[in-house]
RNA sequence: GGGUUGGUAGCUCAGUCGGUAGAGCAGUGGACUUUUAAUCCAUUGGUCGUGGGUUCGAGUCCCACCCGACCCA
């Protein structure tokens, strides 16, 4: 690092380097002749649509048509050979080749031309036509610098390649390479597609506070803030569950939210601090129906974000087709380990030494059903390939799920898992206002016992339900875990456009 | 927190047994009017992550630390 002169008072230190400098020198250039950085040229066509509708035209074709076109974009690659060149240009729709030739433009043009640098931003107008080899190709009869790269791009073959370069620096990640573009589009026709699919189902799209005085509607540690002007703690939302309840008190029967999630945690390959959430309720629902449409969802965004119900993710095939399988905690376990009895997983003591044995920490204040919820999360989770849910969860641990009718210690709750991740979460919903309150009071006592992670009592969240919440189904599908398996990217941060990292 | 592995030119990477710091791309100068990561000739550019240590001599060996990646908890 060291100062540059070029550089105004008071601006920060910035990183420079004989290239920089020299495109510095070439900017000042630019300026010289009064018209750097010009923002009159409209392009009339983009690098794709070229493609899509003069590549299938033969050279005559092309020759006799005379198509003009306008077109701006990135120097990608350039190759000039004495008095002719050629220019690979990028725009959001793709490539083209531009020939510039000197006595085509002018000889000043052509000098300017020679000057410019790969990344730099340039407008040509031209005509179509094929060069030697076939490729379509725009015989340049202006070209324009229209923005000017001050620093020079990764190596033009293999990009940048640096994984924390490429999350610090998105931009540049996304000029070179296009898996990352490919990987962000596939990720916002996900969101479009279970938006659509929501709204044709007839739920309402709705917005619920970030900012939430008690946080709640999850296990997690919040982000805290602070109002200045009320004078009043605020923590990040780390669910809009107990909102989207509320609406559906007062009369919004099917209410769904795709938005942000804060978590105070670590960072992992499948963690970020913000993450995005859909969740969804939908009044006279239960779980069992909420599997079925969390399934159709699920198949819906993969044919549109992939065009197929069947894909591969991480060098194995993916099959959204098939009806996804349901089973119990139990059940789960004993498939991925027939060793396991029926009689030991219902053994408390036996389950303690296992997960002992497995160092999993245990506390005495663990039921039978945590314990085996344990010992899944411990031993099978991962292996759940193919897309599953895991059915009645314990109620000890789902204090917002409704108990089952015929067991009160089991919620009417499901998990699903593909690829061993989580991907879905959802439960009939409690609405007993007073079961919900005595909920509560157990995680406040938890809370006060040192649970970081256990619920905060929500007396306005009681209020509403006294209100009467109808039997009502939620669930919530973690989209940037979805996008990962649909884009087939290994790590969180490939599909969130700027991950948090720490400081540089 | 533990293990593995990495940090060398703007980028992608070599660097053998400890003996003057390398290549390709990018840049600069030159040749070249149908190239395809263009080619050819010449050439600029380095606090080898940081700090110690061993040594006549350290990118290389040793120690500590910083920053990543992957795996495990």
């Amino acid at each position: 690092m060291k100062q540059d002169d070029s550089q105004p008072a008071g601006s920060p230190q910035q990183d420079e380097n004989h290239i920089i400098a020299e495109r510095r020198a070439k900017l000042a250039e630019w300026r010289q002749t009064g018209g750097a950085y010009p923002n009159d040229f409209a392009r009339e066509n983009t690098a794709g649509k070229i493609n899509e509708l003069y590549d299938v035209r033969t050279r005559d074709e092309l020759d006799a048509a005379c198509v003009e076109v306008k077109l701006a974009g990135r120097i990608m690659l350039k190759r000039v050979m004495g008095k002719a060149a050629f220019v690979t240009l990028q725009d959001l729709s793709g490539r083209i080749q531009a020939h510039v030739s000197r006595d085509r433009i002018g000889e000043e043009n052509y000098s300017a031309f020679k000057r410019w640098d790969m990344g730099d931003i340039v407008g040509v107008v031209g005509t179509l036509f094929r060069t030697r080899t076939g490729e379509l190709t725009i015989e340049c009869a202006q070209i324009r610098l229209l923005a000017k790269s001050l620093r020079p791009l990764p190596e033009k073959f293999h990009g940048l390649t640096d994984q924390e370069q490429k999350y610090r620096m998105r931009y540049v990640d996304l000029i070179t390479n296009e898996e990352s573009r490919f990987t962000f589009a596939v990720r916002s026709r996900i969101v479009q597609s279970i938006r659509n699919y929501m709204v044709r189902h007839g739920f309402l799209e709705v917005e619920t506070p970030m900012m939430h005085p008690i946080p709640g509607g999850a296990t997690a540690r919040p982000f805290q803030t602070h109002h200045h002007a009320l004078d009043m703690q605020l923590f990040l939302r780390i669910a809009p569950e107990l909102y989207l309840k509320r609406l559906v008190v007062g009369g919004f029967e099917k209410v769904f939210e795709i938005n942000r999630n804060f978590r105070n945690e670590g960072l992992s390959p499948r963690h970020n601090p913000e993450f995005t959430m859909m969740e969804f309720y939908e009044a006279y629902s239960e779980y069992r129906q909420l599997m079925d449409f969390t399934e159709g969802m699920l198949r819906h965004s993969a044919r549109e974000a992939l065009g197929g119900e069947v894909f591969e993710f991480q060098g194995r095939p993916l099959d959204f087709s098939k009806p996804f399988a349901r089973l119990t905690i139990v059940d789960a376990i004993r498939r991925s380990h027939p060793g396991f009895s029926s009689a030991q997983l219902a053994d408390a003591g036996w389950l303690r030494d296992k997960l002992a044995a497995l160092h999993v920490a245990t506390s005495p204040q663990m039921g039978l059903g945590a314990l085996q919820l344990a010992l899944f999360e411990e031993t099978t989770e991962a292996d759940l390939w193919d897309p599953t849910y895991i059915v009645d969860y314990p109620a000890e641990v789902s204090p917002l799920a409704r108990r089952s009718d015929t067991n009160p210690e089991v919620a009417e709750r499901f998990e699903l898992f593909i690829a061993g991740r989580e991907i879905a979460n959802g439960f009939s919903e409690l609405n007993d206002p007073e079961d919900q309150a005595a909920r509560f009071a157990e995680q406040a006592r938890a809370k006060d016992a040192g649970d970081e992670e256990a619920m905060y009592y929500d007396a306005d969240y009681i209020r509403a339900l006294e209100y009467g919440l109808p039997p009502t189904g939620g669930c919530g599908v973690g989209i940037d875990r979805l996008v990962m398996l649909l884009a087939d990217a290994a790590n969180i941060r490939d599909v969130i456009l700027f991950p948090q990292m720490r400081p540089e």
